[in-house]
DNA sequence: GCTTTGTATTTTGTCAACAATTTGCGATTC
DNA sequence: GAATCGCAAATTGTTGACAAAATACAAAGC
């Protein structure tokens, strides 16, 4: 048996948490795009000073959440649809092709175990109408893909445009057909299982596509 | 004639000087990767206080110039030359696709003449051996296709990669062949004038493999 | 000699005050 | 009454001091 060790502490600073409520008040949709934000105002609320603030306001610039006009104002970003489908998108395929075609040997059992426990978190997400969990578990898939290679470059690409995916999402859930959502990561993990890197790519290419159609006013 | 405007002016904040300072210092080697930055040493340097150095470090960690750890250091980043060819050279092909499919018609002679210019002064840098010049070129050129369409998600995404793969071609500089350089991007402006889609997917296309060849120690 | 412990130093993280800039608004002028 | 000006308030930008954490290193114990 494994001898007994303790967790390593999280040791996060202020910066940190400070990002991390910012975007997820903005991902929840308590900001909504336009909304602006001013720095005194949350760093009272939050207890804090600007300094904080400031820092993850310059880190969610980059991610895409907010804007900044320097001595005016930063505001939340609104995201373009299309720009979404047709930029973001198209790049998350990209690097979830390049970690599958390089890390092929690591989708064992392990993987598809995690993977199939998130599928069937879905489907019982969908039965039960919990739409801001399926879009946490749509994120969750594709960034379980990403982990196994733990490249650099991969999970800051990946950084740099997930919170923009799932902001699109959140925003406009209701105009897709979650059904479908269950299925089509189904085939997917069915792909990865046969680790034919032919039918990998075609499943991918299908998943794309299938996000694309889901979206009622694509162009 | 066009009426005589003031042009605007720059207004730009210390924490943007001192980000673009710090930036020029690691594209121009002078930060090695795996230097340490410290806060204190580089605010004493450049005369500032730590805030806007700190605020800098957030952005360029964003940029995949920095890595930071928090409470411990913030190092210069190293590139692998791998992840750069793989991930983000397709990244810059597609968003550069994506801008000319659909801006098209913004192809216009001020466009072109612009991009001749740019390669004219190729020619005159790979006669001066001006290599450092080149690799400025070279990013001006496919840079200036992208700003045709001045949309928010394509200049961020931009942003995130253009400068890890600026590092990446001054550090690689010596194993390139740069006679190519010109005649790449010749071909490249051609297949623009024809305006005909497919033919400018299969320059993008040609060009992206070209930089791939160029590299002596490519996988 | 090697490990462990305590301590000084260095460096990063946070804060609160101050400066610079923008914005809102009322007074003034034509 | 519309435009301009000047001032006050709000907000962002910057700073220097203080707090917390990590590192280096010497001393103590085995």
């Amino acid at each position: 048996m494994a001898e007994f060790t303790f967790k390593q502490q999280a040791n996060t600073s202020l910066r940190e948490k400070v990002t991390h409520d910012l975007r997820e008040a903005i991902l929840n949709g308590h900001l909504l795009p336009g909304a602006r934000i001013k720095e005194m105002e949350i760093a009272e609320q939050m207890g804090v000073s600007r300094g904080p603030i400031r820092e993850a306001i310059r880190q969610l610039e980059r991610e895409g959440l907010l804007l900044s006009y320097p001595y005016k104002e930063t505001v939340v970003a609104d995201l373009d649809a299309d720009e979404v489908q047709n930029i973001l998108m198209p790049i998350r395929f990209h690097i979830e092709w390049f970690v599958v075609k390089r890390y092929l040997d690591k989708l064992d059992d392990g993987f598809f175990g995690k993977q199939q426990a998130i599928i069937d978190e879905m489907k019982a997400a969908v039965a039960n109408g919990a739409k801001s969990r399926l879009v946490d578990l749509d994120i969750l898939f594709h960034q379980s893909i990403l982990e196994m290679a733990s490249e650099r470059t991969v999970m800051l690409t990946w950084q740099s445009i997930v919170n923009q995916i799932r902001l699109h999402f959140s925003k406009n859930l209701p105009f897709y057909n979650l059904d479908h959502m269950e299925k089509d990561h189904q085939e997917l993990l069915d792909a990865f299982k046969t680790k034919d890197l032919v039918l990998i790519q075609q499943a991918i290419l299908k998943h794309l596509d299938s996000d694309d159609n889901l979206l009622c006013f694509a162009k």
